[in-house]
RNA sequence: GCCGGCGUAGCUCAGCUGGUAGAGCGCUUCACUUGUAAUGAAGAUGUCGGGGGUUCGACUCCUCUCGCCGGCUCCA
C-alpha cells in the first residue's frame, strides 16, 4: 500500500504496487505522454520502474533537466543499434552520455567514414520513427555472458566479467530487435528522443582508455530536447571557434609555427608585446613577495638528470644533443638546476624559506599527437620558482602562494579557477611515509582556505603531490594554469642540505610553483577568454592614429610620438585610405583605442577617439586621453576610459 | 605515439571520371584626398607539403614521408 509523494507535496495512495508510468496516467493522460522517467527517492528510474514502499517522487518530463542525460544516453543506444543495423560485424562496446551529447566506442576492423556518419544520422531518425519500446530486463550473470559471446560481442563479455560489480544485477536494455548491458535508467521509447541530436565527430579512443588495448572508433554525437536547442549548440560552438587562439593569432599577427619547428613558436612583435608586458608583471609581484630571480642553463649534462630521477621517467621525451663524448639534455624543467643554485655556499636555517624564481625555458619532446597551437608545444617559458624551506614553514608558503596566485589571475580578469588536489601516483620516488606527510600538509591548507577542491587520486607529480589550478577554454576544454607540488624527495637526492638552529644538517623541502603554467599556454587562453579583444594594459597595439587626409600628417606624427614618449604603445595610419576602412582593419585586430584625427583636431589640438567595440567617446585633448589610458592600464581593466 | 581526416597563391578556399591551375581578400601600380566597419581601375601571384612509383601524360591514381586538424593516451 505506498503513499507517493508528489513534488507539490500532495500524497497518492495505491492499493497496490504502481509503476511510475501507472501513477503518470493516474494523474492525467498529458503527463503520461510526457513522462521520459521518474525520480524516487532522488533516484532516476525507468517509467516501467514499480514502486513497493512509500517515496517521494517526481515525473521526469523533457522539461527537467535531467531529462536530457537520460535522452544523451539514450541517443548513444539509438546510434549502437544503426551502426548495427548498418555495419553487421561491428562490435559494440561502451556509450555513455557526456557533457553537451554522448558517444560510443565500436570495434570494426573497417574505419567509418564522414559519410558513414551521415547514413548512421539518417538510421537513427528512422529508428526513431519506429518508436521502439525501450524495456529492462534483468539477466542472470552467467546467461549473459553465454550470449554476448555467442553474437561475438566480446567486449560486453568482458564488461560483464570485470566492470559490473559481482552481486549488482546484470540488466539488459531491449529496443525492438536490439539490447545492450546497461544500467540505465531509460527512456520509454526510441520516440522520446525527438529530432534534436547530431553526430559530430569520428576519433579513436582506446579500449579501456589504456594504451595498450586495441583502439575503438568513437562516433561523438551531440544531443539536445529539440531542434531548436540544437540549433542553438551548434551555433555557440560557431561562436567560440572564432575564438581559436590559432585563428586570432594570425588575424592579429602575433606569431607563427612552421614546418621546420613542429611545436614553438614564432613570436612576432605584437604577440612578443604581450609576451613581456605578462613577464614584466609577474616579476613585479615576485619582487614584491620576496623571490630572487635567476636564470640557469639551457643544456645540462645528462648526470643530472639521472640524479634527479627524469632520465629514468621521462628520457623518451627528451631532447638531447652530445658534443665531446657527453650527452646533455635540453632543459625539460627547472627545478635540478634551481637546486644547483640553492646548493651554492652553505645555507643556514636563516636562508630560509628561499624563493627562487626563473622564467625557465624548458624543451620537451611531447609526442606529436598532442600538439595544440600555443596550448601545447615543445618548447615554452614557465613562470617558475621553487620554494627552499622547513617543514614548519610549507603551510605558510603554499598559503600565501595560493592568496598571491588568487590576485595575479584577478588582474587578468579570471574569476573562475577551478582547484585539484592530486595525490601520490603509482610510480614514483620517495617512502609512502613522506608521502603522507606531504598530502596531508596540502590538504591542510586546502582546507584552512575553505576552497572548493577536486580530489584526483594518482595525479600526483612523481616526487610529490600537487595542487592545480584549471582555467576552461572557449570550447570547453580545461588548460593547466597554476600548480602548487610539495617535494620531499628531489632536494635530498640532488644533496640539498642547509644548517638548523640545533646546528645539525638538514633537506630542505622544496615547493616547486608555477603562477601562469607556460606563458605560451597563458597566452593562448587570454586570447581566446577576451576573444583577442585584450584589456589594454595586455594590447600589444594600445592605440592607432588614423588621419582623414595627408594634411593632418604632421599633426599624428606628432600625436603619435608624444603618446609613444607617455609609455604608450601606439601606432599610426597614415595611408592614403579612407576613414572607415582603417576604422575597419584596426577594429578588426582589436586595437582597444583608434584615434582619428581631421582638420578640426589639428586646430582644436585634440583626438577623437572610437573604441574597438564601436564606441564613440569625442574629441578630447591629449593630456587627458593620455592621462585615462594610463589609468585605465595601471587598474588592470578594472577602470576604463569610457567611465 | 595511436585512430581518422586534411595539405592548391601571403590568407580563406574552388578544381568532375588523369590532359601541366582558378576565385575573393591581401600585394604592386595608377587615379581619387576622403569624417567613423570595405573607393575605383590595371597588374603579378604558385616547385598544387616533400620523395618515389604507375602512365604518352599526375594537383588528380598508388606508396613512403613530413606537417596540420579532431579525438585517445601522455603531460616532470
Amino acid at each position: 500500500m505506498p503513499t507517493v509523494t508528489l513534488p507539490d507535496g500532495s500524497r497518492r495512495e495505491f492499493d497496490q504496487s504502481v509503476s511510475v508510468f501507472d501513477i503518470a496516467a493516474d494523474i492525467g493522460p498529458g503527463l503520461a505522454r510526457a513522462a521520459l522517467a521518474g525520480k524516487v527517492d532522488g533516484v532516476l528510474v525507468d517509467t516501467s520502474h514499480v514502486i513497493e514502499q512509500d517515496a517521494a517522487l517526481a515525473i521526469i518530463t523533457s522539461r527537467d533537466e535531467d531529462a536530457l542525460e537520460l535522452m544523451r544516453h539514450d541517443a548513444a543506444h539509438v546510434m549502437a543499434q544503426a551502426v548495427q543495423e548498418l555495419y553487421p560485424g561491428t562490435q559494440v562496446t561502451i556509450g555513455p552520455a557526456i557533457e553537451d551529447g554522448f558517444y560510443y566506442d565500436f570495434a570494426r576492423d573497417e574505419a567509418f567514414t564522414p559519410e558513414d556518419l551521415t547514413a548512421i544520422e539518417k538510421r537513427m531518425h528512422e529508428i526513431v520513427k519506429r518508436d521502439l519500446k525501450i524495456e529492462r530486463e534483468v539477466w542472470d550473470r552467467d546467461q549473459a555472458v553465454k550470449v554476448f559471446a555467442e553474437i561475438g560481442e566480446a567486449y560486453k563479455v568482458e564488461i560483464i566479467n570485470d566492470v559490473i560489480p559481482e552481486g549488482e544485477e546484470v540488466s539488459v536494455y531491449r529496443q525492438g530487435d536490439w539490447f545492450d548491458v546497461c544500467r540505465g535508467p531509460h527512456l520509454p521509447s526510441t520516440g522520446k528522443l525527438g529530432k534534436g541530436f547530431k553526430l559530430m565527430k569520428l576519433a579513436g579512443a582506446y579500449w579501456r582508455g589504456d594504451s595498450n588495448n586495441p583502439m575503438l572508433q568513437r562516433i561523438y554525437g551531440t544531443a539536445w530536447r529539440d531542434k531548436k536547442e540544437l540549433k542553438a549548440y551548434l551555433e555557440r560552438l560557431e561562436e567560440a571557434e572564432k575564438r581559436d587562439h590559432r585563428k586570432l593569432g594570425k588575424v592579429m599577427d602575433l606569431y607563427h609555427t612552421q614546418e621546420e619547428a613542429p611545436g614553438m613558436v614564432f613570436w612576432h612583435d605584437s604577440g612578443w608585446q604581450i609576451y613581456l608586458v605578462i613577464q614584466e608583471y609577474i616579476r613585479g609581484r615576485l619582487k614584491r613577495q620576496g623571490y630572487q630571480e635567476i636564470h640557469t642553463p639551457h643544456i645540462i649534462d645528462r648526470s643530472l638528470w639521472e640524479k634527479s630521477g627524469h632520465w629514468e621517467k621521462f628520457s623518451d621525451d627528451m631532447f638531447t644533443t652530445e658534443s665531446e663524448n657527453r650527452t646533455y639534455a635540453i632543459k625539460p624543467m627547472n627545478c635540478p638546476a634551481h637546486i644547483q643554485v640553492f646548493n651554492q655556499g652553505l645555507k643556514s636555517y636563516r636562508d630560509l624559506p628561499l624563493r627562487l624564481a626563473e622564467f625557465g625555458s624548458c624543451t620537451r619532446n611531447e609526442p606529436s599527437g598532442t600538439l595544440h597551437g600555443l596550448m601545447r608545444v615543445r618548447n615554452f617559458v614557465q613562470d617558475d620558482a621553487h620554494i627552499f624551506c622547513t617543514e614548519n614553514q610549507i603551510q605558510d608558503e603554499v598559503s600565501s602562494f595560493i592568496d598571491l596566485l588568487y590576485q595575479v589571475y584577478a588582474d587578468f580578469g579570471f574569476g573562475e579557477v577551478s582547484v585539484k588536489f592530486s595525490t601520490r601516483p603509482a610510480d614514483r620516488v620517495g617512502d609512502d611515509s613522506l608521502w603522507d606527510k606531504a598530502e596531508a600538509a596540502l590538504q591542510a591548507v586546502l582546507d584552512h582556505k575553505q576552497l572548493d577542491w577536486e580530489l584526483q587520486p594518482g595525479e600526483g607529480a612523481f616526487y610529490g603531490p600537487k595542487i592545480e589550478f584549471n582555467l576552461k577554454d572557449c570550447l570547453g576544454r580545461v588548460w593547466q594554469l597554476g600548480t602548487i607540488q610539495l617535494d620531499f624527495s628531489m632536494p635530498g637526492r640532488l644533496g640539498a642540505h642547509y644548517i638548523a638552529e640545533d646546528g645539525s644538517k638538514q633537506v630542505p623541502v622544496m615547493l616547486h610553483r608555477a603562477i601562469l603554467g607556460s606563458l605560451e599556454r597563458f597566452i593562448g587562453i587570454l586570447i581566446e577568454h577576451y576573444a583577442g579583444s585584450l584589456p589594454l594594459w595586455l594590447a600589444p597595439v594600445q592605440a592607432v592614429i588614423l588621419n582623414i587626409t595627408d594634411k593632418q600628417a604632421d599633426y599624428a606624427r606628432k600625436v603619435e610620438e608624444s603618446l609613444r614618449n607617455k609609455g604608450l604603445r601606439v601606432n599610426s595610419d597614415l595611408r592614403n585610405e579612407k576613414i572607415g576602412f582603417k576604422i575597419r582593419e584596426h577594429t578588426i585586430k582589436h586595437v582597444p583605442y583608434l584615434l582619428v584625427i581631421g582638420d578640426r583636431e589639428v586646430e582644436a589640438g585634440t583626438v577623437a577617439v572610437r573604441t574597438r567595440s564601436g564606441g564613440e567617446l569625442g574629441s578630447m585633448p591629449l593630456e587627458r586621453l593620455a592621462e585615462g589610458l594610463k589609468t585605465e592600464s595601471a587598474s588592470h581593466g578594472r577602470t576604463v576610459l569610457e567611465d
